[in-house]
DNA sequence: ATATTATTTCGATAATTCTAAAAATATAGT
DNA sequence: ACTATATTTTTAGAATTATCGAAATAATAT
């Protein structure tokens, strides 16, 4: 049904939008364990509603889990589906430069 | 007026799009010399308008830069930009993550 | 003038964004 | 078990923005 570059673009949009990248910023940095959505929302001040919405399109396109800790959803930021990103671009839109 | 996330957004935002993001791979394959609109519309079969409506987005982001020679408009990938985006998912998004 | 190349206008449809309010889920206290 | 509380999602609705492409326009060259 998706081809591996829509997985690609769908991540990429999910990332273009500044609340999503601060979200998932904030989640990479809480590592493995995950942040509660509350904990999140304190951080960044965004309403819970908005925030539910936003973090749901990122689990959505694989970039981030959710797991229940009895009342708390704990929200993890999965590296790997991020690293796909990374390494699509390397590959396919960086031919022969050099650093 | 626009902070550093936001351009890094806008530009993920506009590679986050199928058509887009095939423009910039096949803009990229092409090199520094570019590709001439009606040569990336032959290559993905994406009506004249279309085309260039997304391109002027990509521009606008500053992923791509257009030089006329003549009446044809040359669209050259941008490679710093996309450089700027890798280097901030790499910096601020792969926190302790070795490969 | 005519042809070539590409953009802009325009209109229709669909998707995103935001958030208050209601509902769902899960625990703790009595 | 029942109730109150905590945490998060879902619903619902309005405003904005994106998407697409045919048709009109612009820019350049012959």
């Amino acid at each position: 049904m998706f081809n591996y570059d829509e997985t690609i673009a769908n991540r990429l949009a999910e990332l273009g939008h500044v609340h999503r990248l601060a979200i998932y910023r904030t989640l990479i940095q809480a590592g493995d364990q995950g942040l509660p959505v509350g904990e999140v929302q304190k951080a960044l001040q965004i309403p819970n509603s908005t925030l539910s919405h936003h973090i749901s399109r990122m689990v959505n396109v694989g970039l981030v889990k959710q797991t229940r800790k009895s009342r708390t959803l704990y929200c993890i930021a999965q590296y790997r589906a991020l690293n796909d990103v990374l390494l699509y671009l390397q590959e396919n839109c960086c031919k022969g430069i050099d650093y």
